[in-house]
DNA sequence: CGTGAGCTTGACTAGGTTCAAACGGGGTGG
DNA sequence: CCACCCCGTTTGAACCTAGTCAAGCTCACG
């Protein structure tokens, strides 16, 4: 197996570890790198929906503009997983990065090429789309029913579990986004972002030590905030 | 082909019409027919997702009830429309009936198979899953980003296009759920829907013959108010 | 050490929720 | 056949959460 597949965060994504050593080889013989500054596009939402692509590492948004400067987050990508798998011509939502970004680009065409002889593949990337759509009616309830405060509960709950897939940092992590990003996502502005953080700090459920360091200290609490409506 | 494929409103559903007569008769043999009572569940979030099930008539939710009584309806599931094509083991949003439906039941088992003699099959339910997950992140920007006047001039419109699939009601047409329902879709309360219906009329947009039936009036002006933010 | 971008906090405003009452239309029973 | 009732809808008034505008703070960087 080559080693930069070895070596990548997403080796053990749904996809490639779908794979054998060998199969992965032949996927990547067809893949091509790609890198994006941190705050550039990895792909706009009118583009013409000709590419996926699996991110190697960094941190990406899915994001929707509207023509006036409205903007909503739908999700937030980690290293292995899918930015655009999709129907329709066009991508429908803009792929941001966070940070400095390296992905695995393929040709829609070659993969689905792929799928007659790795029946597999086929299989894996239709659960993970499904998978994304389970996450996306999990935010659509948030957004739709839930206060400020629980939905930053939510919201650090959530990417506390999805970055503890790369590294077990104990209670701790560090943000890849800012406010506006958390802003953007859960539907609400910066300034309530600000003060639901606060809150919970003088509640006692988490810390931040610099302003994108989360501590949590009381994982049970922020779970009854999200569950229940212990407000 | 059996008589039933051949009335039946799904017919040109994207699953259905991708298959010949022959092969929809192969696709009937294997589905149970359903029918739920209005108001009734077709399947519950927890059970457990062994079955797929193609809308034939009626109208359902696709919903989500918080144990506290708060409640997200992710979708209307007109016929045509499917439900359940999920991953993990549980639905993870109910079905209830709006009306009277009927339905055609197949084990997700059994479709898998039929997948190996017929890839169209396989191809279309994913085109479908991925234009499911399209419509949901409309629906996410919508509850995000908007506020209560624009998220219902997205709502008649929608609602106007999904039912103009059967019946080309001219610009009348009567909605099958209630406030509530409404509320429950868009993240707001009955009142707030109400009254945003009541300053669409008062402005013109659209005329409430009785609650239910809807004429719009002024497409364009609807259609503003969605797009750009004209309030 | 100064600057600026991003974050926090405060004061005020506005849009939506809540609670309550009135309305309306369909269905039931006298 | 009419009166009544009930459920869903509409409207009103008070309240409250989140938004807006503005100032001050923090920290990384030059």
């Amino acid at each position: 197996m080559g080693e930069i597949c070895q070596k990548c965060q997403a080796r053990n994504s749904a996809l490639c570890s779908a794979m054998t050593g060998d199969e992965i080889d032949e996927l990547f013989s067809i893949a091509h790198r790609v890198k994006v500054d941190s705050g550039s596009y990895l792909l706009h939402e009118e583009d013409s929906a000709r590419f996926v692509y699996n991110l190697s590492s960094g941190v990406c948004t899915l994001e929707r503009l509207a023509s006036d400067g409205r903007r909503q987050i739908m999700a937030f990508v980690y290293p292995g997983d899918f930015i655009g798998i999709n129907s329709g011509p066009a991508y429908s939502v803009s792929a941001r990065a966070l940070d400095p970004v390296t992905a695995c680009r393929w040709n829609m065409k070659d993969v689905a090429a792929l799928y007659k002889s790795h029946p597999v593949l086929e299989q894996r990337v239709h659960e993970i789309a499904s998978r994304v759509l389970a996450a996306t009616m999990d935010q659509l309830f948030v957004l739709g029913r839930k206060n400020a405060v629980e939905k930053i509960a939510y919201f650090l709950l959530y990417i506390d579990a999805r970055q503890r897939q790369f590294d077990d940092h104990g209670d701790s992590f560090v943000l890849p986004m800012t406010r506006i990003d958390i802003a953007d996502y859960l539907g609400i502005t910066v300034e309530t972002v600000s003060r639901a953080f606060s809150r919970l700090k003088r509640r006692g459920l988490i810390d931040l030590s610099q302003a994108w360091t989360v501590t949590l200290k009381d994982r049970k609490a922020l779970q009854n905030i999200v569950d229940h409506t212990v407000i």
